[in-house]
DNA sequence: ATGCGTTGTGTAACAGTATAACATGTGCGA
DNA sequence: TCGCACATGTTATACTGTTACACAACGCAT
């Protein structure tokens, strides 16, 4: 975790450090567990963590998983699915994965639009057994 | 909001007095606003909302927006697509309307079948604008 | 009716998540 | 040099959710 290797033009430094902490988790990381990670690396209050985020968020190089307060480094080189990913949660092992949205994204925008409502972005968690742990548990 | 009107079978004082609160709102609630808005019935403590919430979820009475940390009844009488639900958000006027999912679920099913992930449930909430407001501001 | 488990309730204290307000620093163009 | 935009640092605070413990009400088998 100390060799820094931003794999993006031009992070600051906290948007460095944030990103680094994120790509090399496991899984997804709160704000807090961010913070508790960087504090050898001067990074001592919660908001220097919000204000990496939310640039990293802004530039799509991170997403956030609503329904666990918590965020991951996005996996595609520049992703620009920017609100549109589908994040698959297990609630065994709580890791977490970035599916193929496919057309999702499209169908979805279809269907708001009938009601008459423009959409800008969509949050999409499914919450269920991965393969790994379906294995594991019989 | 005195004159109190269970739309469910049991419920218990506390459980009715949160999903008519959620009922008589105009749009989401968070769990604050609840108890706020029942101190006078009572309601003093924030587990007791919470642990209301938590049966009416159960329920299927009351669904919770990740995205907004907060809650709305729901409006289909004895809603059963519990976790499959399409919440749109707008963010002029944030209101939440509940969209009909269609096939929506199985297709989010079967999607995540295909890496192997056995879907439970599905958190989806999508922002934009609804068509009162893009009247309105445009 | 007594005993006992289950469920709901009440209260206080606390843990976890996020933002407001204010001050400083740094680079860059007018 | 001045002023602006942006990133940073720090403290305090607000908002969201849970743990731990105690008590009350009900059903139900004995």
């Amino acid at each position: 975790m100390s060799t820094v290797a931003h794999s993006s033009p031009e992070l600051t430094r906290n948007q460095g450090l944030v990103y680094d902490a994120l790509s090399g988790a496991k899984g997804p990381l709160s704000a807090y567990a961010i913070l508790d990670g960087l504090r050898d690396h001067g990074i001592r209050a919660p908001l220097q963590v919000y204000r990496a985020l939310d640039k990293l968020l802004e530039m799509g190089l991170v997403h956030r998983l609503e329904s666990l307060n918590s965020f991951v480094a996005c996996k595609h080189p520049n992703c620009h699915t920017r609100g549109n990913s589908v994040f698959a949660i297990c609630t065994k092992c709580e890791r977490v994965s970035e599916l193929a949205g496919g057309d999702l994204g499209g169908r979805l925008e279809s269907m708001a639009a009938e009601d008459g409502f423009d959409m800008v972005a969509a949050t999409i968690e499914l919450r269920g057994v991965c393969s790994d742990c379906r294995v594991t548990s019989g």
